[in-house]
DNA sequence: ACAAATCAGACC
DNA sequence: GTCTGATTTGTA
């Protein structure tokens, strides 16, 4: 008889699969969890193949140990996006599968399910008698005739319930029985939808008529226009239809508010969160909870993308430019491009939702590849889009980065009793500190880059690497003691401007603010109660966040990227002017946005002050084509980390030597990373381009797979397909 | 001449 | 990634 050999899938930095004797395995095992040995431990892997074939020789193969789970944990639709993902993104096949995997699945474990006791009538309370006036008992009544009642419900935990249901279980009227613990709390009231305008409702047909196909939307809504509103409809649609639906959000703390929206609107609902935030219990509950259809919709960050869904039948992408979606480690994927293949594979509508869509995005939407829909009023009619007004900085002479213009703006709205956002993004106190005598500057012992003052700690930190140490009292080249902090962040803006509204009540937040557990939340509330008069924020505050008594958001210096080398600088400005933009003025007040610039002239803003994000879009576009730049060409960069830059060049110049000749590629040197020292590690980079995306991949396959062969040692390096930064 | 440090390659 | 045996390098 011939021996049943598997190929596993297993966590290790090599592009093959490792074959195992597999006696009592069949092809229903393929996709399930298995434990093996491998050299002196075991692993976790996934089963791809059980057959007969192998390339090892047969009696040094070694033995399964045994399998684990029922059958298959990733089904053969997830193990194809995997796949393609491991092509795509030229990563081992068998990291690629493991990283779909909840951390606790990667342990030698059964996983279980989650259960409780809940109460349930039985047959004889069903038909019980109640007294007209006996409420209470009523209510619980009519509560258990529509379900079970779990335990974790607010409802059963009242006392006087307790005791109710503690009598009817006595006369039998309610029983006891093991059920899935619920994923989250019952939600006791249900939001009823407001209607929609012309325009979602318009956007919410089509997608709806596209059910059960590919098409790719993007739901093109300035801020404030209700695009969250579509999402809620499409979900509902999808869920009537019998779907599940797959949302994505971005990695911020915004996460907790649109699940309580969903949570409100779909109450009886299932819902499934997947985020960094979760431990490895919650998170397992919810995968698994997603995964064999329980849960019908699944929020969650860019990781969700791979979550098991049989019954997938929507996926929504909210901010879908947001630089979350990509993955900087591992495999680096766009969570928004897996999405855009998953639903192409499974055959159903994806929607892409953004203010200022990433110019890929927007170009797929002109050449027809996605289908636009447009959403161009804001949902609150008596919510105006804010006035955008330049200030020139050469003309006007700022105190401490702060102009007449913005100080009096300010000035008016504490009139008003109205809030101003100041908006600057470099926190701490001082980007640098520098000697007035020989110009030495304080520098991270471990980056290539300048330590930023945090008076408030009496410290310097290196915001790459978390380097921190006091502020010295002397120059330590010279000795001379008169060194000063130079620059502008959250910390001495929050000063200045305390100091010159002194009645005012200034808040800061960014990361050093809010760093306490919770702390983020109160700041909310404190901002929303209006205890608040100045927010001093970095992109933190910029998105999504709604305060309805702040009327003027000042922007203190966003030149920096207009003359960045990276090509995606201005257009992440553009639309992170345009979030922030957006938090002026949402309800009933109208709104005013200052920026502080020295190029008046720039279409930047010019566009920015008429909201146009497609004309500015449109004028991006033509720069990319004249450049040569994505989306017209398509990139790909080879990153090696070495402890000398030297030995990361001469590994890239060497790989380089290896590239296979290809008319269609177009090879660059070799070239120290921007950053090239990061926590004492030098980083060099090898970019790829090609106008063809085919010709580019069939290129890499080949290369990677002789990069793969080269001897590395203490060298790390890898490969960044279609990358978001330089 | 020996030990320590580094490297190349297997791991199924 | 982790481990191992081979090779290079350092030091007495």
């Amino acid at each position: 008889m011939l021996p049943i050999i598997a190929q596993v899938a297993l966590d290790l930095p090599v592009p093959r699969l490792f074959d195992y004797l597999a006696p009592t395995l069949t092809s229903a095992d393929v996709g399930r969890r298995v434990c093996v040995p491998f050299g002196r431990k075991t692993l976790i892997g996934i089963v791809l193949s059980v057959g007969h074939n192998t390339e090892h020789p047969i009696d040094r193969l070694k033995a399964i140990s045994h399998t684990l789970d029922d059958g298959a944990i990733l089904s053969a639709e997830i193990r194809k996006l995997l796949r393609f993902c491991s092509d795509y993104y030229h990563y081992p096949l068998g990291a690629t599968m493991l990283s779909a995997l909840p951390t606790a699945l990667r342990k030698d474990q059964p996983y279980t399910i989650k259960t409780t006791s809940a109460w349930q009538l039985t047959a004889l309370g069903r038909t019980a008698e109640l007294p007209a006036r006996a409420h209470r008992q009523r209510a619980l009544h009519a509560l258990l005739a529509d379900g079970q009642l779990h335990p974790t419900s607010t409802l059963a935990a009242t006392s006087g319930y307790r005791n109710l249901l503690k009598q009817w279980l006595d006369a039998g009227w309610v029983s006891v029985h093991l059920t899935t613990a619920p994923l989250n709390n019952q939600t006791t009231h249900a939001d009823t939808p407001p209607a929609l305008n012309a325009e979602q409702a318009a956007a919410l047909a089509q997608i709806s008529a596209a059910a059960g196909q590919f098409i790719a939307f993007l739901l093109h809504g300035v801020t404030g226009s209700g695009k969250t509103e579509v999402y809620l409809h499409a979900v509902a649609h999808a869920l009537a239809q019998g779907g599940q639906a797959l949302i994505l959000l971005p990695e911020i703390n915004l996460t907790p508010q649109l699940t309580g929206v969903f949570r409100a609107r779909f109450p009886t609902t299932e819902i499934a969160t997947l985020n960094s935030g979760m431990n490895d219990g919650d998170r397992l509950q919810h995968w698994l909870a997603a995964s064999t259809g329980r849960a019908r919709i699944v929020l969650g960050t860019r990781l969700a993308v791979f979550t098991p869904m049989p019954q997938l039948a929507l996926i929504i992408i909210d901010e879908e430019h947001d630089s979350s979606f990509y993955q900087q480690d591992s495999l680096r994927y766009a969570a928004r491009d897996v999405a855009i293949i998953r639903a192409q594979q499974r055959n159903i509508p994806i929607v892409l939702g953004s203010a200022t869509p990433a110019l890929e995005t927007w170009r797929n939407a002109q050449t027809g590849r996605y289908q636009r829909l447009s959403l161009t009023q804001r949902a609150v009619s008596a919510a105006t889009l804010p006035r955008i007004q330049l200030i020139d900085l050469r003309t006007q002479k700022c105190d401490a980065g702060i102009s007449p213009a913005l100080s009096t703006a300010i000035q008016q709205r504490l009139d008003l009793a109205q809030q101003s956002l100041v908006f600057i993004n470099r926190r701490g106190y001082a980007p640098t500190l520098i000697c007035r005598a020989c110009g030495w500057n304080a520098g991270c012992p471990r980056c290539s880059a300048r330590l930023v003052v945090h008076l408030r700690d009496k410290q310097l930190r290196c915001h790459h690497c978390g380097y921190a140490q006091r502020v010295p009292h002397a120059c330590p080249d010279c000795g001379n003691v008169d060194i000063s902090p130079t620059g502008l962040g959250t910390q001495r803006l929050e000063e200045k401007l305390q100091q010159q509204f002194p009645t005012a009540r200034v808040l800061r937040i960014d990361r050093d603010s809010t760093r306490r557990k919770d702390s983020w939340t109160t700041m909310q509330q404190q901002i929303r109660a209006g205890e608040v008069d100045i927010l001093i924020g970095t992109q933190l505050l910029a998105k999504g966040h709604d305060f309805p008594n702040l009327t003027l958001v000042g922007v203190i210096d966003a030149d920096s990227a207009l003359y960045s080398p990276d090509f995606r600088a201005s257009e992440r400005l553009f639309s992170q002017l345009m979030q922030v933009s957006g938090r002026a003025g949402r309800a009933q007040h109208a709104g005013e946005v200052l920026i502080q610039t020295e190029f008046i002239t720039h279409p930047l803003y010019r566009t920015l002050q008429q909201h146009d994000y497609i004309g500015y879009a449109k004028t991006l576009l033509n720069e990319r084509r004249s450049a040569s730049f994505p989306p017209f060409i398509h990139q790909a960069v080879l990153r090696a980390e070495a402890e000398h830059v030297q030995d990361a060049l001469a590994f890239l110049s060497e790989a380089k030597a290896l590239a296979p000749i290809n008319e269609h590629i177009n090879l660059f040197d070799p070239t120290p990373a921007a950053l090239t020292r990061k926590a004492n590690v030098e980083r060099a980079l090898l970019l790829v381009q090609s106008p063809n995306r085919r010709a580019l991949q069939g290129f890499l396959q080949e290369w990677i797979s002789s990069v793969y062969k080269m001897k590395a040692s203490t060298l790390r390096w890898h490969l960044d397909v279609d990358p978001w930064e330089i």
